[in-house]
DNA sequence: TCTTTTCCATACGCCAGCGTATTGACACGC
DNA sequence: GCGTGTCAATACGCTGGCGTATGGAAAAGA
């Protein structure tokens, strides 16, 4: 529900919120670096005149486009994946969460790689730190306890994270969503992600394995 | 063996693999747009007349630093882990070296982040691509079939990659490579990231297995 | 000794982007 | 109509980084 406001002369007139989502787009094609005031001016065809009347400065922008970014990264993404109640739905959810939106994934990495405005970091912790914690408390609706929920987690985010950059680093070996292999490969990453109902009931501290234990079943059939 | 000219009264004369060296560590702390010829004339004690002595321009000193890191990234770290014979404790080796050089990391990530300079993307396409396929053919050699070993093969770089992006962006959800929990988390990954051998003989094409198979074993004993 | 080469400093012009100041055009209340 | 508020254009100075031109000092040959 776009609610652009026209005026003088049938000529759209800009918001703060249309200000942020440019800047943010300019984060995902030039990363933070590229949020330039004149540049994403020009691109929203008027002057820098416009922004310094919604902006007080460039590094307010970045704020108001951070803020936006955390939001939706959190009500919004997490909301969508949340809708599952069953555990193993949300992580099945959550992988093939990866191939969508390749814009939302450009504006992760390049908040993550920002160092500049030492701030971008606080807000690439929150979000990444929601995620994860919403991994575990997953896993641990499966009866893992506190220790394996977030090994299994830190492994399916870790998945999740370098199944981002491998999409946009060798988009090549990235199987497309359209094809079979695609589904296989999710098939194949649910069996691995998943943790059998004999680690739910045995739920020791520390893998108490043998250094390469000879695991049987789940994979091949 | 650091083979530093001494001249002008005492004075380190630079050449340009110095030059290259610092737009490294530039590219690691600042980002790739943070290879600025005046600053990093700075940091190294000189001016930039120094530096379109030994480079044409600052294109020309980022494409030698891309070199750089290409051949280290391949040459360097794939050795190390190639001295490895066995397929399995390559893959150990590779996921304990998430825990090494986190300068290293920072690097890899500012690269796969940038955009600018075009040509950053075949530098890094082509050290993703190496070490993917070296992952692959350590997961071949176990016996795995064409389409397996690269199923393998890409979790485990997803994993390898997400662990690097975690280090940064939750450090202190990421266990310390002297503590107990981070051993832990190595023998778990081992045992999630490596097929049994009955993967390993029943080679099907596609994982043909039930939604939510039930996997016995490997994990929790 | 006296060129020549090597490496660096200094000074300059240029451009892009930031932030400010000022003006202007339109909308709306009255 | 007339002020007031809203949003944007224009013009300006400033800074930082790029690239060039030129000079200079030390080392290396001759």
């Amino acid at each position: 529900m776009m609610h652009r406001r026209m005026t003088k002369s049938q000529k759209v007139m800009l918001s703060a919120n249309d200000w942020a989502e440019a800047a943010l787009d300019a984060i995902g094609r030039r990363g933070v670096e590229g949020v330039a005031v004149e540049p994403i001016a020009r691109e929203l065809g008027v002057t820098k005149g416009s922004f310094y009347w919604h902006f007080p400065n460039r590094e307010a922008l970045l704020v108001a486009a951070l803020q936006r970014w955390e939001a939706r990264e959190t009500d919004e993404v997490l909301d969508r994946v949340q809708q599952e109640t069953d555990p193993r739905a949300r992580v099945k959810r959550l992988i093939t969460e990866v191939n969508t939106s390749k814009k939302a994934s450009r504006i992760y990495s390049a908040l993550s790689s920002a160092t500049k405005p030492a701030f971008v970091r606080d807000y690439v912790e929150r979000v990444s730190k929601r995620r994860l914690d919403f991994i575990i408390d997953s896993y641990a609706a499966l009866g893992l306890s506190a220790d394996n929920a977030r090994r299994w987690a830190l492994m399916t985010f870790s998945v999740f994270l370098g199944s981002l950059q491998i999409r946009r680093d060798l988009p090549a070996e990235w199987p497309n969503a359209d094809e079979p292999a695609f589904a296989e490969y999710v098939r194949f990453l649910m069996v691995s992600l998943m943790p059998s109902e004999l680690d739910a009931a045995n739920n020791t501290p520390a893998p108490d394995v043998p250094e390469w234990p000879a695991r049987s079943g789940g994979h091949g059939f």
